[in-house]
DNA sequence: CACTTGACCTGTCCGC
DNA sequence: TGCGGACAGGTCAAGT
């Protein structure tokens, strides 16, 4: 799912989308994903204003004028979709705090109804008739827009709580640099992947603690880049080679950024659109197809748990 | 402590 | 066509 390209998009459509919408309803049942009480939801979501979005590492946090945050990771397939235009079958949805009622109906390309905001041709899109049998929770404002949660896995979570403790949580806590921010030198790279030695460089560089924000696709794109093999210790990469990877790290995640992130299979950005970054992806998702660089076959092996995309004469072991 | 593996979910694809 | 297993972009807890 989203890494921090698809992240930093949604974060930016939203910043356009939301701010100084007023928030009417919150239509939610999902103890796991969104354990607040309706009387937190009460107190301070229904009538805040919507004061600006930030993102940390893969993290949304939507700031309301209460001093409450909802604080949303999309995990692997979360979305969420503004609709400025209430759709047609919104009375399938029951009202405040009762049960979300499922819609069997199939997801269309192109409807009257539920019609995104700023969508552009079909194609562009991935989300049909919103609500659909993902959607876990629908926050409405009084304009009658609606911000809509949808997650086929369940991996992802929304919760509300005091903006003032968000800093308190352990992820942000443990979480590593920004790797767009100057903060992020080739130094405090290197530095940070001291701690992690003995590991497969792919492994450091998808932990959240060395820096945050890269996934598999980026780890398989910047490591393309350095031309270093994802199995390689960390330990046995030449501090040349890290520091090549530094910036092939900056450059993917800025390329991806510039083109709407990547869509692999459900990522969409605010508005219900797909990112074009997999058209200019090397290696992710590209075995059996030859490497851009020297022409020999991309192979996808298995490196740090994950499905990991190598060309074999470009990334060779050290 | 450093590092790896499985679990969390639903859906899809591939081989038999 | 049906069924079982592997796999899918992230993170944690529990294991070694």
């Amino acid at each position: 799912m989203p890494e921090l390209p698809e992240v930093e998009t949604v974060r930016s459509g939203l910043a356009r989308l939301l701010p100084n919408k007023i928030v009417s309803t919150v239509n939610f049942d999902w103890p796991k994903g969104f354990p607040n009480s309706q009387n937190d939801i009460n107190a301070f979501l229904i009538g805040a204003h919507i004061v600006g979005i930030r993102r940390r590492a893969k993290v949304l946090l939507i700031d309301l004028s209460t001093d409450y945050t909802i604080v949303c990771h999309l995990k692997m397939t979360g979305q969420l979709v503004f609709v400025a235009k209430k759709p047609v079958l919104s009375s399938k949805f029951s009202v405040l705090g009762s049960a979300i009622t499922k819609n069997p109906g199939p997801r269309t390309q192109n409807n009257e109804a539920g019609e995104h905001f700023g969508a552009g041709h079909p194609s562009d899109s991935l989300v049909g008739v919103l609500p659909d049998k993902t959607t876990r929770v629908i926050i409405e404002f009084t304009d009658k827009s609606k911000l809509y949660f949808n997650d086929q896995r369940k991996f992802g979570w929304m919760r509300l709580m005091p903006t003032i403790q968000v800093p308190e949580l352990d992820f942000f806590k443990k979480v590593g640099p920004e790797p767009l921010t100057d903060e992020f030198t080739s130094k405090v790279f290197v530095h940070r992947l001291q701690r992690k030695k003995n590991s497969t460089i792919k492994a450091a560089i998808l932990d959240q603690t060395v820096l945050a924000g890269v996934g598999n696709i980026y780890a398989d794109e910047s490591l393309w880049g350095a031309k270093i093999h994802p199995a390689t210790k960390v330990i046995d990469v030449p501090v040349s080679k890290l520091k090549v990877l530094h910036y092939e790290i900056i450059f993917v995640l800025k390329l991806s950024i510039e083109k709407g992130g990547s869509t692999n299979k459900n990522y969409v950005n605010a508005e219900g659109k797909k990112g074009s970054y997999m058209e200019f992806a090397r290696v992710f998702r590209r075995e059996n197809l030859p490497c851009p660089n020297c022409g020999t076959t991309i192979i996808k092996i298995r490196v740090a748990g994950r499905g990991t995309h190598v060309c074999p004469t470009c990334q060779k072991h050290n």
